[in-house]
RNA sequence: GCCCCCGUAGCUCAGUUGGAUAGAGCAGCUGACUUCUAAUCAGCAGGUCCCAGGUUCGAAUCCUGGCGGGGGUGCCA
């Protein structure tokens, strides 16, 4: 991914022209970074090229001289209205605007500019990874719409992709589960998952024992936290596990009713998971299920191939990986001979790698297991996993995302304690947004009045999504914040209605040019007044955003683009009238512009997995 | 003990990967609706970029050492 694969733009052909340039006034063959950046001052031109300070430097040059010479091997033609030097050897560029309109123009298509990167890219996105029996919680929501739109980001640059829910349905914390269910004389066929959750909890409350991972946590010098956790677990009954072991071997064998209970409860929790993502308007269902249960088979095997190879060894009874630069080592088999989440996350890793032939994975994963997938990327490429059939190493990349947070900077709970499901939260946001909506389409002149409450409720729905979901993705991933539904309904500023809002704008002008049959498709696009052009420039860089975007695996960055042109949008609807200019090719041309901003602000909403209603 | 993340305006956050006078939103103040949707726009005010060194033409950004907050740290996931 890179700048070049964008051809026509006034951004590739300055990249371009100066990297010659910059070549032929030094007289040196190679490949200079021309250092083209978007002016952060008007006053400054559009661009500039940032090169010459640097290289002078180097050479014993003066920069403004060298900016001289750069200069004088530039040819751009229209391409640029005025170029001039600034300051200590800053070439500060203007962009012609007939060039800019006809770029906008070559965008016009249904891919609006951006370069398809086909040829069979694949990509593994980790994502969701809800756990059977238990409720989907905040913690979920950014596993699930961060991934969602990493996931989205690459299929529309043409890549194969891969969405893996990564269930928690396997294991001794299923198997007690399971226990306490039948211990209670549950019906599985009527069990909510409300219910599920409890016995889940006190399931794992009373099971946990741990005195060979207390001794060993004091004797590693683990933290008070660590140490504590374990000795709670302690006090519990140690005769709950001996049963869930049982379990847990008769629904390994095949015990017909064990593993008809098993799908049971895994369909309990999936129909409340999917209800949720549904309102969450992601595009994850049925077909992404690939859990832990998945790879139970072939955990005996990875750790037969490490220990072969010599990679994995034994250590008071456990298999381990260790690593030269750390004294962690990686857990794969454990001394009573079971295996751990790191087993089967290489599984994991094997088959996406291998199987289905990934040169990405991303691990939309919270950040506290960081280490975790550092220990288990590199136990990996000391097996050569990280390999594709075809020989190219895998990007294994975990995306670790902060934590959201309670108004009290506190892991976010209710009164009693209890996590917030997702679905409350979520349920709350639609509300809110519903009642917005509502109330704005009361007013005689709004373009929502009149409307049906279905109809009102279903645009009050994709505003509260919109508020919760780009308040989330609007931030850098890795940082905590505060789940704050005041702040993320208030709709303005910089939020997901707000953009809702300036496309809805513009939808309600298309329509009303269509409405008085105005033909504007074909349009030149002229850039005339300052704010003409200024969305013009903003509308050019989107291509170029996405696939930063999607590179850099961070929605935040769409988010701003978004942002700014919706907001550069605002300025230009605030002084450049449309419908009542009298000029017919300004009108048209104006109409264009409208409609592709409008096309981007839905296209970018998309990928961020946000609706894009056309009166709100 | 060791490792990782964070620290930018009163609050919430950006900062184009080292560029010019550090930018937005919210909150505050001033102005703009008989007007294509005012969920808007134009403007004012607001800064020890945690601290101290270093690297260089140039540092919020890179390196070192501190301070403060959070997280992780061998048989849980």
């Amino acid at each position: 991914m890179s700048t070049q694969q964008i051809k026509q733009d006034p951004l590739s052909i300055l990249d371009n022209t100066f990297r010659a340039a910059i070549a032929k006034a030094l007289g040196e063959e190679g490949n200079f970074d021309p250092v083209i950046r978007a002016a952060q001052n008007p006053k400054f031109g559009d661009y500039q090229c940032n090169a010459a300070m640097a290289l002078a430097k180097s050479r014993g040059i003066k920069p403004r001289d060298l900016a001289e010479r750069i200069l004088a091997q530039v040819e751009l033609g229209d391409v640029v209205e005025s170029m001039e030097i600034a300051g200590p050897g800053f070439i500060n560029i203007t962009l012609g605007r007939a060039m800019l309109g006809r770029t906008i123009e070559s965008m016009d298509d249904d891919r609006l500019g951006i370069p398809p990167q086909g040829d069979g890219h694949v990509i593994t996105v980790d994502l969701c990874g809800v756990n059977v029996a238990k409720q989907m919680h905040v913690g979920h929501l950014r596993a699930t719409i961060i991934g969602d739109s990493i996931a989205n980001l690459h299929e529309r640059l043409g890549w194969t992709v891969h969405r893996e829910n990564h269930l928690g349905d396997w294991g001794l914390p299923i198997a007690m589960t399971m226990t306490a269910l039948r211990n209670s004389g549950a019906d599985l066929g009527q069990l909510t998952l409300d219910a599920l959750n409890v016995a889940y909890r006190d399931a794992q409350l009373s099971g946990r024992s741990d005195v060979r991972g207390l001794e060993g946590a004091i004797a590693h010098g683990c933290g008070p936290h660590r140490i504590a956790e374990l000795e709670t677990q302690n006090e519990g009954a140690i005769e709950n596990i001996s049963d869930a072991k049982e379990t847990l071997i008769a629904l390994q064998s095949g015990d017909p009713e064990l593993v008809a209970e098993w799908n049971a409860l895994i369909d309990c929790t999936m129909r409340e998971v999917f209800d949720t993502l549904g309102l969450l308007n992601v595009n994850i269902g049925p077909e992404n299920n690939r859990g832990e249960s998945f790879y139970k088979d072939k955990l005996a095997g990875v750790v037969e191939t490490f220990i072969e190879s010599g990679i994995g060894v034994e250590d008071n009874g456990a298999i381990v990986v260790r690593f030269e630069d750390r004294e962690r080592p990686l857990l794969i088999r454990k001394s009573d001979g079971g295996f751990l989440y790191a087993t089967t996350d290489l599984a994991a890793i094997r088959h996406r790698v291998h199987e289905l032939k990934s040169e990405r994975v991303v691990y939309v994963v919270d950040a506290r297991q960081k280490d975790h997938f550092k220990d288990v990327f590199d136990g990996s490429r000391k097996m050569g996993w990280d390999k594709t059939p075809d020989g190219i190493e895998s990007d294994l990349h975990h995306l670790p995302f902060g934590s959201v947070l309670g108004r009290d900077k506190k892991p976010l709970k209710t009164r009693s304690g209890e996590n917030f499901t997702l679905r409350a939260l979520l349920e709350e946001a639609i509300e809110r947004g519903t009642g917005e909506v509502i109330a704005r389409a009361e007013d005689f002149n709004a373009p929502t009045h009149g409307m049906t409450r279905d109809e009102l409720e279903s645009i009050g729905r994709a505003v509260g999504i919109a508020a919760v979901k780009y308040a989330d993705l609007s931030s850098g991933v890795t940082r905590d914040y505060i789940f704050d539904l005041d702040r993320m309904i208030a709709f303005e500023g910089n939020t997901g209605p707000y953009i809702q809002y300036a496309h809805a704008r513009i939808s309600s002008i298309l329509s009303k040019a269509e409405g008085e049959d105005i033909k504007w498709q074909n349009a030149g696009i002229q850039l005339d007044t300052a704010e003409e052009k200024q969305l013009g420039l903003a509308i050019m860089r989107y291509p170029q955003v996405i696939l930063e975007t999607a590179e850099q695996l961070e929605p935040h960055r769409l988010c701003t683009y978004l942002y700014d042109l919706a907001n550069t949008y605002s300025s230009f609807y605030q002084c450049c009238p449309v419908l009542r200019n009298d000029d017919e090719d300004v009108r048209a041309s104006r109409l264009r512009l409208c409609s592709m901003t409008r096309r981007i602000l839905a296209d970018g909403l998309a990928l961020l997995g946000i609706e894009s209603p056309s009166r709100m």
